[in-house]
DNA sequence: CGGTGATCATCG
DNA sequence: CGATGATCACCG
C-alpha cells in the first residue's frame, strides 16, 4: 500500500481511500509514505492533517477553496480523546477583516468550506505517541437546518461586529458553535481591519473556528445514532 | 503577508 | 482544567 498520486477522481474514489486508511496508526502510514512521525507535535502541528491530506490524494497549497474542490469537499482531522470526544476547535478559514460590504452567508468562505466537510477522527491524546494514533472511520457531514442556522447566525453577528469597526470588541466568547480568533505565525503578525472611526486600523489576524461543543454534536450525530 | 495544516500553553 | 489567545511549520 501506498499514497495514491493522483487526486480522487469520484466522490465513491475518495470514501475508499478513507476506508483503507481507517484502522492505520499514524505511524505506519507515515513509514508506507517513507516519512517519520514526529515524537510530538509541538513543532509540527499540521503534521496529522497534511499525513492524511497525502493518503487522500488532496491538492496541496490550495488556498481559500475545499481541498477536493472539484469534489465539493473540504478535509479536517479531528483529534479526539479516548471517548471519542473532539480535544481541539477546529480551524475553518481566514477571517477577512476589511472589503466585506455587502458579503453574505450564502457567498462566504465558511459556508463553501462547511457546505461538505470530510471528517476523519484521529487519536489525539498527548500521552499517545503521535505514531502510534489510530486513525478512525472518516465520513461526510453536510449541515442540517439546524446546523447551517447556527453557523450563519455567528457568521453574521461576528460580520457585522467586523464591519462595524469593532473587531478588538470580538472574543472568542462570542459566537454559539462557531467562534473568531487570532491565527497568525507570532503576535507581532498585523493586517488591515475596519477602525471604530471608519478608517484602516492595524490588528491581529483572525481565523474562524468550530468549537468543541459543535463537533463533538456532529460526532455524535454520525456514530451514536 | 495571507493562507494552509493545526496544537500549544497560559490564565481565569 | 478547559477555553482563549498565542504560536509553530510551510508555501507562493
Amino acid at each position: 500500500m501506498q499514497p495514491p498520486t493522483n487526486p480522487p477522481a469520484s466522490l465513491d474514489d475518495l470514501m475508499q481511500r478513507v476506508v483503507q486508511i481507517a484502522g492505520f496508526t499514524l505511524g505506519e502510514l507515515a513509514s508506507l509514505a517513507d516519512l517519520k512521525a514526529p515524537a510530538n507535535l509541538r513543532r509540527h502541528k499540521g503534521w496529522v492533517g497534511q499525513l492524511i491530506e497525502l493518503w487522500l490524494g488532496a491538492e496541496a497549497g490550495s488556498q481559500q477553496t475545499q481541498d477536493f474542490a472539484q469534489l465539493g469537499v473540504e478535509l479536517k482531522t479531528l483529534p479526539v480523546d479516548e471517548s471519542g470526544s473532539p480535544l481541539e476547535t477546529t480551524y475553518v478559514c481566514y477571517a477577512h477583516l476589511t472589503g466585506i460590504a455587502g458579503l453574505n452567508w450564502q457567498q462566504s468562505n465558511v459556508r463553501n468550506k462547511l457546505s461538505r466537510v470530510l471528517w476523519i477522527p484521529v487519536q489525539g491524546s498527548r500521552d499517545i505517541p503521535p505514531a502510534l494514533r489510530v486513525v478512525g472511520n472518516g465520513f461526510l457531514w453536510q449541515p442540517n437546518n439546524d446546523e447551517e442556522q447556527a453557523l450563519r447566525s455567528d457568521w453574521e453577528e461576528i460580520m457585522d461586529f467586523i464591519s462595524l469597526g469593532q473587531v478588538e470588541k470580538l472574543t472568542a466568547r462570542q459566537g454559539e458553535v462557531m467562534q473568531i480568533r487570532p491565527k497568525a505565525a507570532d503576535g507581532r503578525a498585523l493586517t488591515d481591519a475596519i477602525g471604530p472611526d471608519g478608517s484602516i486600523i492595524q490588528t491581529r489576524p483572525r481565523g474562524f473556528y468550530l468549537k468543541k461543543s459543535f463537533t463533538k454534536a456532529i460526532l455524535q450525530r454520525q456514530f451514536n445514532e
